[in-house]
DNA sequence: GTTGATACCTAATACTGTTAGGTAAGGACG
DNA sequence: CGTCCTTACCTAACAGTATTAGGTATCAAC
């Protein structure tokens, strides 16, 4: 046989966003794991410490999975330009691996949060409402403001909240940036 | 003894709602509600189908609650008020019962969907909308701009995610309705 | 007083999560 | 060259959860 891919916690992480995508972040379980990385449940608890950390581990992925394509998405971009760029990216990567963006959900214990890319997050937004003139304080209801807003909106629109009324969520995406846009704008001038 | 409270689904979705705000959604588990009915697990599934169906019940019991307090919250109030209202009566509900709250992002079937208070919530939101005098399409837009921001502000501030910035999350709510409601009333005059 | 429905039970099975301890292979070192 | 240690996996056992099958007690109705 050829030497089969060593566990490590990188493949770990791997496999199961594989599988938080396919069966969604609540059905990854260490069994499903161990099976598609053809080893015994057991030996995972020589990489993990439990399932919990099994599913942190996803989440650390997909944190920084994201955080890279926002960070390539607002580059070179400023204003609503970079507000909506750094939105659509939040949204494809949603759209693309559900089981991914769920598993950011999952609560990390503090040490771990600090050191995973969540902080990165916090400073893309804040880089691209650099453009609008914010005060710190301004700025912070901004992120929260955005940050509410794109949640809020693409887990709607993934739990199928908006599959039975008419116009696509496309264009109600698109007035909401917009309305953003022009909300910020008026809060720089004053 | 006296006789004990005889095992219903409504009794099932009680327990249930009260679990999932004690230790998480994600851990109401069959076993535990048969526990704390003074009960056989087995027993349960002469009421519920499986455990999926369990947690679907606890799903539309809030799903109803909150519908109810939603409605309470408009009555009577009309414009920026009534959307302020109703806003808080969400952001109120998840932060007095989290594990209802989580509970309500279940996927329910279509027909179980159809059949909940989940109708009744759009219903709301276009009418704490009618003021601000919108068309067809605006309205539908603002639905969903509307409840994505408040259901990712929630969330977000729930998990935690504003807890090590400065300002209260409170004046970011309030700034972020304002905001909304300006919104609104520019679309208004389109 | 048998019948039937209701509401609960025990028992058995399968799977997940976790811990304890064993083994095989490969490099380090005498 | 043989032994020793470490690494990386294993088997075995056990607790908890989900599910199904089938049994029993109670009570109302005919």
């Amino acid at each position: 046989m050829t030497t089969r891919t060593p566990l490590t916690r990188a493949r770990l992480a791997t496999v199961g966003a594989e599988l938080a995508d396919e069966v969604g972040f609540e059905h990854v379980t260490a069994s499903e794991v161990a099976r598609r990385c053809g080893v015994r449940v057991a030996s995972l608890y020589s990489h993990v410490r439990d399932a919990d950390d099994l599913r942190a581990l996803v989440c650390l992925l997909a944190l920084d999975e994201l955080a890279d394509r926002a960070s390539a998405a607002v580059a070179g971009r400023a204003g609503a330009e970079a507000l909506a760029a750094l939105a659509g990216a939040y949204r494809d990567y949603a759209r693309a691996h559900p089981g991914r963006y769920a598993a950011m959900r999952h609560r990390l214990d503090p040490a771990t949060a600090a050191a995973s890319a969540g902080p990165r997050h916090a400073d893309l937004t804040r880089a691209a409402l650099r453009g609008y003139g914010l005060d710190a304080d301004g700025e912070t209801h901004a992120v929260r403001l955005f940050g509410g807003l794109v949640h809020g909106f693409v887990t709607l629109e993934l739990a199928g909240a908006f599959d039975h009324s008419d116009p696509s969520p496309e264009v109600s995406w698109e007035w909401s940036l917009t309305a953003l846009d022009a909300t910020l704008t008026g809060w720089s001038t004053r």
